[in-house]
DNA sequence: GAAAAATTTAAGATTTTATTAAGATTTTCT
DNA sequence: AGAAAATCTTAATAAAATCTTAAATTTTTC
């Protein structure tokens, strides 16, 4: 698998090579775009990092072009820590996946694995544009989630809860990883803040409390869909 | 569990000192990080809490040795307040997380707590991912168990005894051994609590009382898991 | 058959999850 | 910008599930 990475600091493009280098990818290093944009021309990528704010063409404009290139490519954004999310949301529009620094090596480690089982399994069948289980009915560009046909109005974090958990049916995931994906944020103890946005899901779901049909309880675990 | 405190600022070693002792953790501490490193090559660490701004070699640099060491040994950095977030990425650089002073010491311990999590965790990850004994399926990632392709609802210690029989099998385990990898805690006399989640366990798999098909007891020893 | 070891039982303690509602924050609308 | 509406977080309480304990019982070994 080859792996562009793009970051004009020149310590992280250092230390993403070598954690993805342990992990017997084979690495494109690059500390300037306009020598990253030559490579993307001339090597047959499986994945790029780019950072945000870089000199010369940003990691914005890139992704752009890669994706002019092939429609589906996968690409994460590395960028600073701002309070803002909707300017990270901007930022890194067509971006898979984004990680805010500083980061931790091993979860760009597991975030680089999933982008790329996921683009393989989109190059097989067709990646999950829609989700549908069981009545329910997820799609993720429209951010539309449908119950039986009926629109059931989720909040903007409702919807990604739902949708990580769709995304990853057949698996339990803990608050903890739930809320760390979501909001992208440390999870720190007596937090039950997921807590209370699955409650107010399975209400807009018509789940039966005593029996939930799509988001199950996996005691002192989690919580999943199942497959 | 033994941690690591560098700082060269003595007040806030001694003060992550005696939090982190009241969590009962062990404290390594030094205020000088030639000494820090003689203790990361003598003593078996589980977590490194480092200044970045030290004299003699920094935090960055001693973070860097010890990754040398161990790829994914967790490591959180203490940093001064810098209005630069690029700047505190640069210098927090391969630490799993990083804290501003002046920090809530409360908070440092939930940070400390949340490391040491993910770091057992990750260690977990790389074992079988099914398991399959004679009829009885044992699923890690779901945390499921099936009995004859039927679902039997295991509890989260049911399912960590069984899981480390299971991960066993063909060994005889005691009941000391089972109640401190699975409660990571130190066993104490008159302890019959494993006896008792054993029992449930194998009333749960439908076993014969006479002669259990799959926990067997070995008597004045423990118990296995036939290979 | 007696002693040691293992099992069973069930009640009370503890932990985890769910619910609720109020207050804080963010977004939308005018 | 300011008000209104929607959304999110927090904290307190309730409910449910699980865990521990201790005593009674059974099984195994010698």
């Amino acid at each position: 698998m080859n792996i562009l990475v793009l970051d004009d600091e020149k310590e992280i493009a250092d230390l993403v090579e070598v954690y993805l280098n342990n992990e017997n990818y084979s690495i494109y290093k690059f500390y300037k775009s306009e020598e990253a944009m030559k490579c993307i021309d001339t090597v047959k990528l499986d994945l790029a990092i780019l950072d945000v704010m870089i000199a010369g063409k940003d990691g914005f404009e890139i992704c752009k072009y890669i994706r002019e290139k092939e429609l589906n490519f996968p690409i994460i954004m590395l960028t600073a820590k701002v309070e803002d999310k909707d300017k990270i949301a901007g930022l890194t529009l067509g971006a898979d996946d984004y990680i805010t620094k500083p980061f931790n090596p091993l979860e760009l480690v597991a975030r680089v694995k999933s982008a790329l089982r996921r683009y393989t399994k989109y190059n097989e069948k067709n990646e999950e544009e829609l989700i549908y289980i069981d009545g329910l009915e997820i799609k993720r560009e429209t951010h539309q989630c449908l119950l039986y046909g009926k629109i059931v109005e989720l909040t903007p974090l409702e919807f990604d809860i739902l949708l990580y958990l769709a995304n990853n049916r057949g698996h339990v995931v803990s608050s903890e990883e739930l809320f760390e994906r979501v909001w992208k944020e440390k999870y720190l103890d007596n937090n039950n803040t997921v807590m209370v946005h699955i409650r107010r899901i399975r209400e807009k779901l018509k789940e039966d409390k005593r029996n939930p049909k799509f988001i199950k309880t996996v005691w002192g675990v989690g919580y999943k869909i199942e497959k």
